[in-house]
DNA sequence: CCGTATCCGATCCGATACTG
DNA sequence: CAGTATCGGATCGGATACGG
């Protein structure tokens, strides 16, 4: 990944941030403690190894996640969100889910919300009504 | 831009959303109000007329962007944020330039910061010491 | 379990030319 | 001022194989 020096505003620097199919899920996914990398691989759906290892890199030469590698057997390694500009970044995430579950709420994909277990049905209904 | 009815989290529809390198950018830009089109081309640095209308295109269709068009000479169409979703994503997006400042911040890049007006230089010095 | 390397099709994005 | 069309290089992302 190229870190340019000419960045032009914030927001430029924040697209090369998150930017990739999987950042910003993949963040999302560490939110409630330290991950190890065959767990994030279980956990999200349709990554592959090198997609996820490459964008952990990123993110954390952009300060967003911090490694921490265990030695001896099995082998065992952390990956989390740091305190100051992960944490930050989880604001944002977490309101871009609400977005993305409106969108799906208003375009009938009740049904895959209840189903990966992001809502329940019970949740779906009531924000169903609030719109 | 293909539509997908195979989401599997709301955060990968998010992600269609804005992704591309302007998309937050842009609704950042009309934060304020509505905006013509020359007007956005104008204020946005290095981005070019196919780029802007594109990428406009996407935003009206997930609906974060309302298209107004006027009748008559000169030529007038008004881009805005919508009010529901469109006003929610600003609300990130407001975040992620906290977050994209204080990368800045970080790395020596306060005087890009003044230059282009995005922080008054009382704010700088101001954010540099919270930190 | 963790990490690296390579290959290759899909897409993104910038330049440019043209219309109402 | 607003919008469309096309072309080609750069980048992205999925599959797959191999090494610590």
């Amino acid at each position: 990944m190229k870190i340019r020096d000419d960045y032009t505003c914030p927001l430029e620097i924040v697209h090369d941030i998150i930017k990739g199919k999987w950042k910003t899920i993949i963040l999302y996914q560490m939110k409630d403690g330290p991950k190890g990398l065959a767990e994030l691989e279980r956990e999200i759906e349709g990554i592959n190894q090198k997609m996820l290892l490459e964008q952990l890199r990123e993110l954390i030469s952009f300060g967003l996640v911090e490694k921490k590698s265990f030695e001896g057997y099995p082998l065992r390694v952390e990956y989390s969100i740091t305190e100051r500009r992960g944490r930050k970044m989880i604001e944002a995430i977490n309101i871009m889910q609400m977005v993305g579950v409106d969108y799906m709420l208003e375009n009938g994909m009740t049904d895959a919300l209840i189903e990966k277990e992001v809502l329940s049905a019970e949740e779906v209904e009531r924000l169903m009504n609030e719109r």
